[in-house]
DNA sequence: GTGATATAGATGCCACGGCATATACTGTAG
DNA sequence: CTACAGTATATGCCGTGGCATCTATATCAC
C-alpha cells in the first residue's frame, strides 16, 4: 500500500462522473418510493425535513442550503403550502421576510415519509457498500461540501 | 483503528444528503464556467463527450448512460444538432434509430470545453480532498455506480 | 427626517425533463 | 403475405428551476 503522501492523484473527472451517475439514479429511485407511498418528492421531502430542524427558518436560508435559486425556493414553498404542510408566519424582526413553519400535517408527512426515505436509502447504500467504504466517502463527500459552502461555490443567481 | 468489520455503519442519510448538495454545487459551479467560456452547460458537455467516446451510438444508448428519460435525451440531441455540433445519420442495421456522431464542430467544441472542464474540475475536487481521501470516494462511487446500474435502479420511464 | 442603496422574496418568462402518447419500423407466427 | 406484438424515438402537455424583474421593507449617510 503506498502511503498517503504517494498514492497517484484519481481523476477528478471520473470521480464527477461517478458522483453525478449515483446522484441522479439513488434521486430517481427515492423519488420513486416517495411518490407511490407518500405522494411527494425527494425535494419536497428535503424541505420538509429541514424545517422540522430548523423551525422558523427564512427562504433565503433554504435555498442557501439546497443551493437552489430563492425564485425556485419560494415557488416549492408555495406548493407545500397549498398542501397545507407549511405555514408563512409573519416575521416580526423584518416584515419582508416570513418564518417558515411546519404545520401538525406537514409534521406527520415528513415524520411518515422520513421511514419511507431511511428505508430506502439505507436498503441502496449498504447494498452496494461496506461499512469501510461507506465510511470513507461519507466522510470525504462531508469535507468536501464543507470546503465548496464555505468557499460559496456554486450558488445560483436568482 | 477499528478493523474492517467492526466499525459503526455510517448513517446512509447524511451520505445522501452531503451527496447531492456537492453534487449540485459541483455541478452549478461547472455550468457557470463552462457556459461563460463555451456557451454550454455541463449535461450538453457530457452528451457531446459521450459521442465523441462512442460515435455512432443511439438515442437509447446516451439515455441509459445518463439515466434520464429517452424523450429529454432526444430533445437534448435536438439542440446539439441545431447548433450543427452532432449528425443524426440512418441506420442501416435499423430505419426506427439513429446513429450519432459528432461533426467537426462537434469534436473542436468537445476538446475546448474539455479543457475547461479538466481545469475547473481538478481544481474544485483537490481543493477540497487529499489524495488518499479522494481516491477513496473515487473507487466507492465507482463501486456504488457498478451496483446501481447493474441493478437497473433510478431508471426513468419515458 | 429624507433620499440613496441594499435586501427579502414574489412573480413572469423561458428552457428543460418526466411521462404519456403517437409514429414508424422490426420481428415473429400463421 | 398478413396480422400482431414489440421496439426506437419523436412529440405534446405539464411541472419545475434559473434568471431577470418588481415590490416592499430596511439600513445607511447626511
Amino acid at each position: 500500500m503506498a502511503s498517503i503522501s504517494r498514492g497517484s492523484a484519481p481523476d477528478p473527472r471520473l470521480l464527477f462522473a461517478d458522483l453525478v451517475r449515483c446522484e441522479t439514479r439513488l434521486y430517481n429511485a427515492l423519488n420513486e418510493r416517495l411518490r407511490e407511498r407518500h405522494g411527494i418528492v425527494t425535494s419536497q421531502y428535503e424541505f420538509l425535513r429541514h424545517l422540522r430542524e430548523h423551525p422558523g427558518c427564512r427562504v433565503a436560508d433554504l435555498a442557501a442550503e439546497f443551493a437552489i435559486g430563492i425564485g425556485a425556493t419560494s415557488k416549492g414553498i408555495d406548493r407545500l403550502e397549498r398542501h397545507g404542510w407549511v405555514a408563512r408566519q409573519p416575521n416580526p424582526a423584518d416584515r419582508r421576510s416570513s418564518l417558515l413553519v411546519l404545520t401538525d400535517d406537514g409534521v406527520r408527512m415528513v415524520d411518515a415519509a422520513e421511514r419511507t426515505f431511511t428505508e430506502r436509502v439505507t436498503e441502496l447504500i449498504e447494498g452496494a457498500l461496506d461499512r469501510t467504504r461507506a465510511a470513507a466517502v461519507a466522510e470525504a463527500l462531508a469535507l468536501l461540501r464543507t470546503a465548496l459552502e464555505r468557499d460559496q461555490i456554486g450558488m445560483p443567481t436568482g
